[in-house]
DNA sequence: GGTGTTGTTCGATAGTTGTCGAACAAGGGT
DNA sequence: ACCCTTGTTCGACAACTATCGAACAACACC
């Protein structure tokens, strides 16, 4: 089965903005931003596996994650530079917002 | 009745990702950050008047935008500034991307 | 080959959301 | 006073989504 790793350019915003509106996907995003590649188990936020397994779906879907098979696991990254490429400072708003209003 | 617009500070990140997240709620914001104030009745985008109220009242309850009563009409325009302070280049970014991946 | 670990997929279900027409409310103009 | 314009609110309904347990698949290791 192919992974589904769509170009970023094909991607509609909302589909990426929509995959970042999730409180557990945020999570996984800044655990990935902070922590580099990790295997899907890693992200255990009070979910499901089967959860857990869709939300990096949605995520790698969306173009925001790439996989790739490790023996019985499986590694997930973000694809932060072409991410910040295309959405230019959208990541470190969104992991970091300023206290500020 | 009070026209319910939150502090910035108080929205969590994602309730601001999921107003953006929407084609009609991105043109309404793309119309404003690019004319400035508008009324309800200019964003005409194909959905009823219903449906647009509804939209315009999930971006003022996100921060997004202020509303201001003007005779009969109701005059809308974005929080440009305090968005900008505390999602620096979400807005820009997420208005107009970068054409590469 | 069997067993355990790691993920995915498959229903099912409850909750949320986008959409509409119709009814309502508030102003302005004549 | 009457009507027209502009928006909001109220059901209603369809579509989507987050969640789970259970079943399945792939791999490693003993």
């Amino acid at each position: 089965m192919e992974p589904h790793e769509p170009d970023l350019t094909g991607v509609p915003v909302t589909t990426v903005l929509a995959a970042l509106a999730d409180d557990v996907r945020l999570q996984i995003v800044r655990a990935l931003a902070e922590g580099g590649e990790a295997t899907c188990g890693s992200f255990d936020f009070g979910v499901s596996k089967a959860t857990r397994s869709h939300h990096l779906k949605v995520l790698r879907e969306a173009g925001l994650t790439r996989t790739r098979a490790a023996g019985t696991s499986r590694l997930v990254r973000l694809r932060r530079d072409e991410l910040d490429r295309r959405y230019p400072g959208l990541l470190d708003a969104v992991l970091s917002p300023r206290p500020s209003a």
